[in-house]
DNA sequence: CAGCTATGTTAGCAGCAGCTAACTGCCGAA
DNA sequence: TTCGGCAGTTAGCTGCTGCTAACATAGCTG
């Protein structure tokens, strides 16, 4: 089952809180992107429901050894766009920004030209 | 009002349509994207609304000043970005999808970016 | 203990955007 | 002239994803 755009920004939002600090709870995430409490509940439901994460009894999030892989995945396309951007003369906060979406739908075959195509300029 | 991503596919598509062929109808456009008429039909009609193009009495579809100028704006977009990837060694196939998802999203800033960088590596 | 606050959940709404089913209108062929 | 097919529309469904309102629960605090 293939993650959605928001699934994946979820994932990506738990998997950055998580190397920020001890413990994620679904209001953390409410409060990193500015969504309302409900959504997040919706989303941590359906995350867990499809195996990339687990909520312990205090209201904890912990993502399965899938959703870290997954989560990863997905910092990682972030991480190389954003300073791909950055790399081109864009702004910290758009290339921030763009690569947010770009993320979402950018190929693998694309973002390994891309992963090189810097190597090579560096 | 802001384009949604989806009337910036239709009317990129009906842009592409018009350079190819002499006249435009929604049954084009649906086989072009692979989408039902019903669809199509719904979104001619709104584009119609918002001023971006007119559908005369044969079913023609033409795009308004505003329509033709967001819609080569669009496929602008599209090419620059689809050459740019083919130029990192994208197959041809792989860089225009992408393109296609990229361009909906990618900010004014980012494109003029990579404006830049290609102009320079040319 | 009463009550406030924080967190999470349930129920249900809204808008977007795809779909199918079914109706309409028109045009050309038998 | 009648029939069949093409194009477009209308009605209504579905799934996604945000929202608010309202409720439940737990834990501190006076």
């Amino acid at each position: 089952m293939a993650l959605h755009e928001s699934a994946e920004m979820y994932l990506e939002t738990i998997y950055q809180l998580s190397t920020q600090k001890q413990s994620v709870r679904s209001i953390d995430v409410a409060e990193a992107l500015n969504y309302s409490r409900p959504s997040v509940s919706r989303a941590v439901g359906l995350l867990k429901q499809d195996g990339y994460l687990e909520v312990d009894g205090d209201g904890f999030l912990k993502l399965t050894p899938q959703g870290q892989r997954t989560a990863k995945d997905i910092y990682e396309r972030h991480t190389i766009l954003s300073s791909a951007l950055m790399a081109l003369g864009v702004d910290p906060e758009t290339a921030t920004e763009d690569a947010c979406k770009i993320e979402h739908v950018i190929s693998p075959k694309t973002l390994a030209a891309i992963k090189d195509h810097m190597a090579k300029y560096k």
